[in-house]
DNA sequence: TCGGCTCGCACTTTTGAATGGA
DNA sequence: ATCCATTCAAAAGTGCGAGCCG
């Protein structure tokens, strides 16, 4: 089964070891593709992560704090990728801040447009990507549900968690969205507000954020005192160094560190939760012959991640699971990620790695409509569910197939309990795919330097006959 | 009445243009 | 003429609190 007692040292770039051919295909999922996401910061993470984290969500888009910063290893050098992330809804609940602890509130709210957004720097070389850590700082969250800009638009009082996708592609005019692969922090997952509810997390930010330094009162760190270990103080007052060059060599300082689970997870109503348990585990055993190609990326330790790789497909109302469900109800239209991207970040910079290759800006106002059909477009055998755990699947692709390429197929998914996220987006059928460019609503149009796709309304997924669809 | 949201404020960092010196 | 470092103002990001709204 899986192993998760690796140290995490072993993902970290530059010391991992060749597990392909090391480890049996079974022996640890989320290493068999040779591609490696790690979470830089990780430790100013988990200590928000500790607390609850929450983001806040503006109508005119807030950056989040703290922002994604990820480094990548096991590309291949020459040949280009596209990465991406989109906020994915943790569960279907809405939650609210009731005496100090995070309750569940209700049902979550049907949910908003998906937007995907793409690394401004995308496309560009492994190498390029490999060399330092890949930033998204320039994320914004909106709960602005007509937002123009481009921003994530999120609700309020919902619990999502970033999730990355490194795909192969030569330019986003010709991207081959068959070769993907997808990562998610379990750290990473905040609740979305429209102002700070925990004070405790107020207080983390002003003091990790620079632009925060305004509120840093006398007092601001007193809660640390009892809130954190020694070792956590000490981490903290190294992450208190001013904010780093937007791309800089990563430098992981991993740290055999035990991951602590969220006490607002906890915080909730006992029954609630050991009911969610409950239902974890169901779907655990239900979904033992799915998985998808994402891989949950542990914190230090990952011994706290149980391996669960069930995926909530009626159930979780999420964006990306709406194409699958979709395809039990053909009469309802798909739904395929927006693409959110943010003004103004745009890469200047002249960089010999990438500059050498073909690569168009992402945000070209011009961008071709076949375009918006490939996000989805994947070939027929990627209908179905990639099987088993450590196996690997042909991809198709004008790439030269090497036997590393074997590494290109899709490992399966190391999920936590307690969290449960939502398929991928990019299992749909070219049947869908057509779909997807009959029904989208004019296409995709541009505002400012924003590069936006608007497809159809994806369906709605509240409602009870949407608990019951089980993918086939 | 209350929970959630919006807006303006004061403060900070970041960014880029302007300037001057080598 | 070019390059580099410095300066400075504008732009952008931040949490807080008052007030609004359903």
């Amino acid at each position: 089964m899986l192993c998760l007692d690796q140290p995490f040292q072993q993902f970290s770039r530059n010391k991992r070891p060749n597990m392909m051919t090391t480890s049996p295909p079974t022996a640890d999922p989320y290493l068999q593709a040779d591609i490696r996401m790690t979470l830089e910061k990780s430790d100013l993470w988990k200590s928000f992560h500790n607390i609850g984290t929450e983001m806040i969500i503006t109508k005119h888009g807030r950056r989040m704090f703290p922002h994604c910063n990820i480094g990548l290893s096991g590309l291949q050098p020459y040949t280009n990728y596209v990465l991406m992330v989109e906020m994915v809804p943790v569960d279907n609940f809405r939650y609210r801040w009731n005496k100090g602890q995070w309750d569940v509130a209700g049902k979550a709210e049907p949910q908003l447009p998906c937007r995907t957004y793409i690394h401004p720097d995308s496309p560009a070389p492994g190498s390029y990507w490999m060399k330092q850590s890949v930033s998204f700082l320039k994320i914004k969250l909106t709960n602005n549900t007509l937002d123009q800009h481009g921003h994530i638009i999120l609700h309020s009082m919902h619990r999502y968690v970033p999730r990355f996708y490194v795909v192969q592609a030569d330019s986003l005019h010709s991207v081959h969205w068959g070769h993907f692969h997808s990562f998610s922090f379990p750290e990473t997952s905040f609740t979305a507000v429209t102002a700070y509810q925990n004070t405790k997390i107020a207080k983390l930010k002003i003091d990790h954020n620079p632009f925060a330094k305004g509120f840093k009162g006398e007092n601001s760190q007193s809660y640390l005192f009892y809130t954190f270990s020694p070792t956590d103080l000490q981490r903290a007052k190294l992450e208190c160094e001013p904010a780093e060059p937007r791309r800089t060599l990563g430098s992981t300082g991993k740290e055999s560190v035990a991951v602590l689970f969220s006490p607002w997870t906890i915080e909730q109503d006992p029954s609630q939760s050991q009911s969610l348990h409950t239902e974890l585990l169901e779907l655990h055993n239900h979904r033992q012959d799915y998985s998808t190609e994402e891989q949950m990326v542990p914190g230090h330790s990952s011994r706290s991640y149980q391996p669960y790789r069930s995926v909530e497909y009626g159930r979780l109302p999420s964006p990306s699971s709406a194409v699958e469900v979709c395809e039990s109800r053909r009469s309802c239209e798909p739904h395929i990620p927006d693409v959110a991207t943010v003004p103004g970040h745009e890469t200047t910079k002249s960089d010999p790695l990438r500059d050498g290759c073909h690569r168009h800006h992402p945000m070209v106002p011009n961008m071709p409509q076949d375009y918006k059909l490939s996000p989805v477009h994947l070939p027929l055998s990627s209908r179905t569910y990639p099987g088993p755990l450590g196996y690997s699947y042909p991809l198709h692709g004008h790439y030269p197939t090497d036997p590393s390429m074997g590494q290109w197929g899709e490992g399966g998914a190391v999920h936590y309990p307690g969290q449960y996220l939502p398929p991928l987006p990019f299992h749909t059928s070219q049947t869908q795919t057509t779909n997807h460019s009959a029904n989208q609503c004019g296409g995709y149009h541009l505002g400012n330097t924003v590069a936006e796709w608007s497809w159809s309304q994806y369906m709605s997924l509240d409602n009870e006959a949407d608990l019951t669809v089980r993918p086939q």
